[in-house]
DNA sequence: TTATGGTTTAACCAACCGGTTAGTTATACC
DNA sequence: GGTATAACTAACCGGTTGGTTAAACCATAA
């Protein structure tokens, strides 16, 4: 196509090799994904992710890092800026939400590392989850230190959310290929950020509300 | 050893293939799993595996069968006996903590089921999951005709009570692996049938409630 | 134009893995 | 006691897969 200086290349062709990785690793699982088939969709010489990025195992950890990374960091840095706990608490769960559709990859991928025991899974990662329940934890503590909200374990709280969030994600496919399912639960939103969003938030509010 | 009839023996290493088979399938899903490590654990040769049961997909599905099977049923059963809609919500959650404590496997599988999109998910199974759904739909409306829950969306609060338990309990591995976390995430209860489910019920009962 | 070095490729290999087969041992049946 | 059958095994097969290598390609600087 358009004339490039190599730096360019060299960044494009990279970048086509994620997209392909973080597209076969959330539908296979690293166990499941062919090196061959990230290959063919990223349009490229299997040779070429070796040179690039390295072995099957790096190639994941640099798709985690990519999708991960910063995704939630940003997200949930949003609340910063909110006054109240109840207001804190509300965008905590929208952040998470809107992450989640913004980036397709990450409630499957996150699964797979979950059902592996974090087999795979970057220090860096581990990091980021760690800093976005200790976010939590703060708001719901300011929030019963201030008479807000009952007295809650944090950790339960953001399990049901985020539990709740990639449970209502990853079972779509499950609902849609069953006739088992009704209608009703076949037909759902397959995005979080709406009204899916919206109901979480009122009934974790509601649940930890005073 | 002790002598034995053929059909004991049948049954018994048929058990024994089986134990093999959702340990290592749990440990690492379906595409990871390799017949030759479920035969080395079963203590059986791998061709005893082709000759009780079949390829590597029969086997999965009779395991999951095995497990999931009756698991579900039996314990969402419990709640036809109670009277008020609380008391069958609080059943509800105890039952799905009590079911996955009383299966160490379940979460896992579930959750390589459901991050491979139900790649190897027999309809049988799918039917316990729609039923369990469909039950907790049928509480959830008799409460709110009562006029003691408020209008809800039942399958959003289901994916919050069984994503939560899962999460909770998948996260474990991940939680006790990396430093990133502090200490009271590390120590925390592995089941989830005590006072983790006391507080998701708590916190769920005060969600719904008007 | 040509030399250079980063980039990409076709071809290849060794190890692995699901599944089969031919043959052996243990049990049941008459 | 002898035979039919069920249960099990060792060895093997062929396709797949992660990873390597050596050669080709191509933008750029001299």
């Amino acid at each position: 196509m358009d004339p490039q200086t190599l730096k360019e290349k060299r960044g494009e062709t990279k970048r086509r090799i994620l997209d392909a990785a973080a597209n076969v690793f959330s539908d296979v699982g690293f166990a499941g994904a062919r090196v061959d088939e990230i290959a063919r969709q990223a349009g490229v010489n299997k040779a070429t992710i070796y040179y690039h990025i390295g072995d099957k195992k790096a190639l994941y950890a640099e798709v985690l890092r990519d999708i991960m990374g910063s995704a939630f960091d940003r997200s949930v840095r949003n609340l910063q800026g909110a006054q109240s706990p109840e207001e804190k608490l509300r965008i905590y769960v929208n952040s998470i939400a809107r992450t989640m559709d913004q980036h397709p990859h990450l409630a499957p991928i996150m699964l797979w590392e979950q059902a592996s025991g974090g087999e795979n899974l970057p220090e860096v990662i581990a990091q980021v989850f760690a800093n976005v329940i200790g976010t939590l934890t703060t708001v719901l503590e300011e929030g019963e230190s201030q008479g807000v909200f009952i007295k809650t374990i944090p950790f339960i709280v953001h399990s049901m959310v985020i539990g709740g969030v990639m449970f209502y994600k990853a079972s779509d496919p499950i609902r849609s290929k069953y006739n088992a399912f009704p209608e009703t639960l076949k037909k759902m939103d397959k995005r979080v950020s709406g009204s899916v969003a919206v109901e979480i938030e009122k009934l974790i509010l509601k649940a930890v509300k005073k």
